[in-house]
Formats: structure tokens, sequence, C-alpha cells
DNA sequence: TCGCCGAAGTAGACAGCGTCTACAGAAGTT
DNA sequence: AACTTCTGTAGACGCTGTCTACTTCGGCGA
């Protein structure tokens, strides 16, 4: 395995391990086993690595949803959710490293092509099920989307909500689902 | 005023000019005219003094949402929820900062009870609302307020989308109380 | 009024960070 | 065989947060 790519695949480890924060270009080189001043021979700077280990991420999402299983395209799309949510609550670091803007570089060809590919897939399942009255599926996808983001991103920051109430991201889930969907998808 | 206040505007007042990237301890000793040690003799470090910045825009939330119109309880609801992408909106350094766990301490007193409130005062809302059958209340507001970060949170990040498709903030939000409160709340 | 003590601010140091540059060797290419 | 390009190393620079003396000043008890 070329240098380039071990320094993905470590890099992704000390992600999942150690958390966004101890992502740095030197700690990566030092787990990879070269010099800290070896990275920069593969990638203009840490933010292009840490776009390459955010694009696998992506790309991994990418195909949880292309082996959803069969099924009508209300139950596809609840699945996809799932799935969604899933990945998040499984890979935290990664979710986390995936939308953030000062550390990667959201307009890295190969990131911006696979996490499009992401919504895009995303847009088709919500336009196979209609019942959304006229309204642009693209939008309908576009505010469902954002309702699990959501649902994840606050989830990670900390028990959804204050102390006082903490449910977890599947009862969140399916009340988001409800209200999308209606309660028939229960 | 006192250092301690003056570092805390200081602050606040880089966030919004610069970004989450230019709040760092010494260039907020620097811009309030301090050496950069002092901002040490008041917090115990960086986290503290932002948390103490976060506890601002929670507040200024909170604020907001008690100087909602008068109106039915779906009105102030729908208000509400405008009222929160807004200020993600208007104010989208100090959104980042209040939900960046990396740079804020969430445990810090002031702050969790701040944020708390917020959450509080968001639940009664959606109880005043009737019509979400038998669920708990505070399921659906965690729900419909994920719902609404996860809008503030995308379109933040960059255009709620891939390039292909770049809703503006207000239209995802009206698919999303339609969802929520049905199609008589446009 | 004197002495003192704690709070507040300063300046320097340290390790870690990303990035730049100079250098060394290895691998092809002509 | 000579030259160029690629890959990796080592050192430096400026930045960061934090720690540690050292000073300075204000109030308080004797």
């Amino acid at each position: 395995m070329g240098t380039r790519q071990r320094l993905i695949t470590t890099a992704s480890e000390l992600l999942a391990e150690e958390g966004v924060g101890a992502v740095t270009l030197r700690g990566i080189a030092k787990a990879a086993g070269v010099s800290h001043g070896a990275p920069l021979r593969h990638f203009s700077g840490r933010a292009e690595l840490l776009s390459a280990v955010a694009t696998q991420g992506f790309t991994e999402l990418l195909d949880r949803r292309k082996r959803l299983p069969d099924g009508s395209p209300r139950e596809q799309l609840t699945a996809a959710c799932h799935s969604y949510v899933d990945f998040a609550v499984g890979h935290p670091a990664m979710f986390e490293l995936m939308f953030r803007r000062d550390l990667i570089d959201p307009d890295e060809p190969a990131l911006a092509a696979v996490s499009s590919a992401v919504f895009d897939e995303f847009a088709v399942l919500v336009a196979a099920v209609d019942g959304h009255g006229g309204t642009d599926p693209r939008l309908v996808a576009a505010s469902l989307w954002a309702a699990l983001h959501g649902l994840a991103q606050l989830w990670l920051w900390g028990g959804l909500a204050g102390a006082s109430f903490a449910p977890s991201p599947e009862s969140a889930l399916a009340v988001t689902l409800d209200a999308y969907l209606g309660q028939e998808t229960r």
C-alpha cells in the first residue's frame, strides 16, 4: 500500500479511535510511521488529507443506501432515514468530520461529487414516494434530510436536549418520520 | 466595565466579524488590550471564556422567544421556528460556536441552564399546539427542534445540498412546518 | 499609618500544531 | 552516464493554549 493510501487509512483509524481532535497532521504521520513532513508530499495540506477521509465517509454512506432491502418506496425511504442516523451514531467522529468546514474543503472535487450523490440518491427515494402535493420533491428531500441531520447532530451534541429530557435517536426519528410520512408508517 | 466582561464582549465581536476560527485566547486578549495571559485570571481556560460567549448566544435566543407576538399557539410556534432559523442565518458564527463541543464546555452551569431553558420554552410552545395524538409533546419538540437545527446547520454548511440544488432556508422551513403542523399553516 | 495579603496583569517559557524550505536519496528517462 | 522528478527527512517559523514566576495595586486588620 502506498504512503498516500496508508495516510488516509491511518487517519480514519485515528479518527474513529481518538475523535476529531486527534486527527492532526503530525499525529497521523507518526501513527503511519513517517516523518511529520511526509504528508505534504501527497496532500497540499491538512484539509486535503481530511477531505479524502471525509470522502470515504460519504462513500460508505452512499454504499449503505445502495444496499437497501427491496420494498415499497415508502419502506425504502424509511430504511434510508434509519441508515443515516445509524451511521451518525455508529461513526460519530467521522460524521462530525464530514460536516466540519474548517477541517475539510467542501469544494474538493471528489468530496463534492460523492456528497452531492448522497443527496441525489436520497432525493430519488423521496420523489418515489408520492403524497407531497405539488411541492418539488427535492425541496422535500432537503427538508427531510435536514431533519435527519439535525437529529444526528443534536444527539451527538449531547442527549438531544437538556439533561431534563433525553430521548433516544430512534424514538425521535419515529416522530420525525411520522410527521413527514404519516402515521401509517409506524 | 471589568476586564472579564470586556473579554466576553470583545470575543463576541471578534466572533461575529471574523468567525469561529478567529476566536483565539491570544487574539481576544490583544483585541481587548490586555496581555495574552490576562484572560486566564478570569477564566480557567479557553473553553470557559467561549462558554460564556455561547451562553450569551443562548440567552439572546431565549429573549427572542419571549418577545414573540401574540397569537394562537400554532402561530406562536411557527414564529418560534422562524426565529430559530433566523438567528442561525443572522449570527452564523455564534450559532456554530454554540454547538461546538470542542470549543465550549456544555456542562458549564450557566450554559447548561440557559440551553435547557431554550428547549423547555420550545417544548411548552409545542405542547400548547394539540394534534400530535398521544405522543409526548417533549418528544415532538425534540424532533421538531432537530429539524430546525438541521436546516440551519446544513444551510450554514453550504447551500443545504449539492451545488445542483440549493433551496433557501425559508422555503425548506416552510416544507418542514407543513410536515409537522399540516398544510393549513402556510 | 504601617504592614500585609490576595487579586489582577505582565512577560517569558514550553510543547504542540500546520506549513515552508533545504537537503538527501531513489527511480526513471533520454 | 547525466539529469530530472518523486519521495521522504529534518529543521525552522509563527501561531496556539497553558503554566509559572514576577510585579503592581487596592483594601483591610493591627
